[in-house]
RNA sequence: GGAGGGAUGGCCGAGCGGUUUAAGGCGGCAGUCUUGAAAACUGCUGGAGCCUUGCGGCUCCCGUAGGUUCGAAUCCUACUCCCUCCGCCA
């Protein structure tokens, strides 16, 4: 959510955000009600004060043991006459608050501009392409032949889209976000936390996905719960309605959590294997941090995600997005994507964005500043990022460490994690 | 599911119709003292909004939403959450 007062005075600056992020929102009739909304609130001001005054003379008067009958009849008519502007206050302010969640962030300065994903930046590119010397088979084939991976039977427990992993293909996955919440509670410092896994109303809102994304979220209407898309939403609104103390700052949280979306909107894309599924598994960074650290604090974060992929001596390459393929919370955002040479393709393993205040304010999470004589209150700026996410990730070990015969060498580093198991094979 | 207790500022905690302009403590900030720190002492210190060049002024906020009243943290109703006990249960 944007700073109402920012939007009043830069509301050209807003609507070039709403145009670049592909959002559609009435900033005139925004401003409008906003004008409208601060002339009710100083009439019903103006007059609360003389109700107020009135009913200090009604008690001294009483006290006095003087008639105040007259004045109370007057007081009655004042206090009716405010409940009447108040009530069209009441009408108001929820349109107002409609208009605002539905705005987007605004683009950092140095986003590219741009339509979609091709319009996007590589920072930078790590590891080397490994030559094949036959046909790199693609996942599925890979995890079906070693019956680590059993599509069939997920979607009959489930429906497609909902992967069992068997035997060292379920251990594989427990390995991995084992393998990331150490490197990044014991390298990265960062805090582990374990989170819900449903959510309400309110957190959804806090970050974000709400309103605007409810047909992508698993819901549970009896409770009206939902399940959790990613681990931000959970962890970032660990402190919402909070005021820390600057001495906090920053906060690092990791966590893992299954992840839940419907992908409402992909039907027919990546509909083999699972490079886009309805649950899956991700370890998830977050930070709140002092707003002037912020920028800093994402490069550090992209970082501590890519320290997961060199270790596991995944190629990758660093993308910063553009404005037309941003989130919609997000000021800035940098995603990671694997090299697959199975399908052939590069995989979004992470996105890593600064939502500045954007979240912050919506969750209304702020912290005193120690500069001030008694500490003036500022919000947070938070970021997140996920460090990383599993199927795909998995894919990607999967599709490059794959052998002519079809067996599939364990990254060192996973080892440990697998009881020492240095090859999966048949 | 049943019975009872509770929710007040960053935290703890008093207040239960009209000097509440929310006591007091802790914490925080500043200062005195000190080589420095600690301790001690002194002062300042809730949040949101509106008006004002500034000084400052005003309004709202005591879990949430309604209601009663000239006036509500305080009385009434509903809801949410927390705690204790009982039942059920992984």
């Amino acid at each position: 959510m944007l700073d109402l007062n920012f939007i009043r005075k830069n509301p050209e600056a807003v609507r070039t955000a709403v145009r670049e992020k592909h959002e559609r929102v009435d900033i005139d009739q925004l401003v409008k009600l906003d004008a409208d909304r601060r002339e009710l609130i100083y009439q019903s001001e103006v007059l609360r004060k003389q109700l107020n005054e009135g009913s200090k003379r009604i008690s001294q008067l009483k006290k006095q043991g003087q008639d105040a009958s007259n004045l109370v009849e007057e007081m009655r008519a004042l206090s009716d006459k405010i409940k009447d502007l108040e009530k069209r206050l009441e009408q108001l302010t929820p349109e107002i608050d409609a208009l605002l969640l539905r705005i987007p962030n605004i683009p950092a300065p140095d986003v590219p501009k741009g339509e979609d994903a091709s319009a996007n930046v590589t920072v930078r590119n790590w590891g080397k392409r490994r030559e094949f010397n036959f046909q790199p088979k693609p996942h599925w084939e890979l995890g079906t032949n070693l019956d680590i991976l059993d599509l069939e039977r997920g979607a009959k427990i489930c429906g497609s889209g909902f992967p069992l992993f068997k035997g060292v293909g379920a251990r594989l996955e427990r390995a991995l976000f084992n393998f990331m919440l150490d490197l990044h509670t014991q390298k990265h410092g960062y805090k582990e936390v374990f989170p819900p896994f449903l959510v309400n109303r309110a957190s959804m809102t806090g970050t974000g996905q709400l309103p605007k994304m409810e047909e992508d979220m698993y819901k549970v209407t009896e409770d009206d719960l939902f399940l959790v898309p990613t681990a931000e939403v959970p962890v970032t609104n660990l402190h919402r309605d909070e005021i820390l103390n600057y001495k906090e700052l920053p906060i690092y949280y990791t966590a893992y959590t299954a992840c839940f979306r419907r992908e409402a909107g992909a039907y027919g894309k990546d509909t083999r294997g699972i490079i886009r599924v309805h649950q899956f598994d991700k370890v998830e960074l977050v930070k709140f941090v002092r707003p002037e650290t912020s920028y800093e604090e994402l490069e550090k974060l992209v970082k501590d995600a890519e320290a997961v992929l060199q270790l596991l001596g995944l190629e990758y390459r660093v993308l910063k997005l553009c404005t037309g393929d941003m989130s919609f919370a997000s000021s800035k955002t940098y995603d990671l994507e694997a090299w697959a040479p199975g399908v052939d393709k590069w995989l979004e393993v992470s996105s890593c964005s600064n939502f500045e205040d954007f979240q912050a304010r919506r969750i209304n999470v702020r912290f005193r500043d120690e500069s001030a004589s008694g500490g003036k209150v500022r919000y947070v700026h938070t970021l997140n990022g996920s460090g990383v996410a599993l199927p795909r990730t998995l894919i990607a070990i999967l599709e490059n460490y794959q052998q002519e015969d079809g067996s599939v060498i364990i990254p060192e580093v996973l080892r440990p994690y697998m009881g020492g198991l240095e090859v999966v094979q048949r």
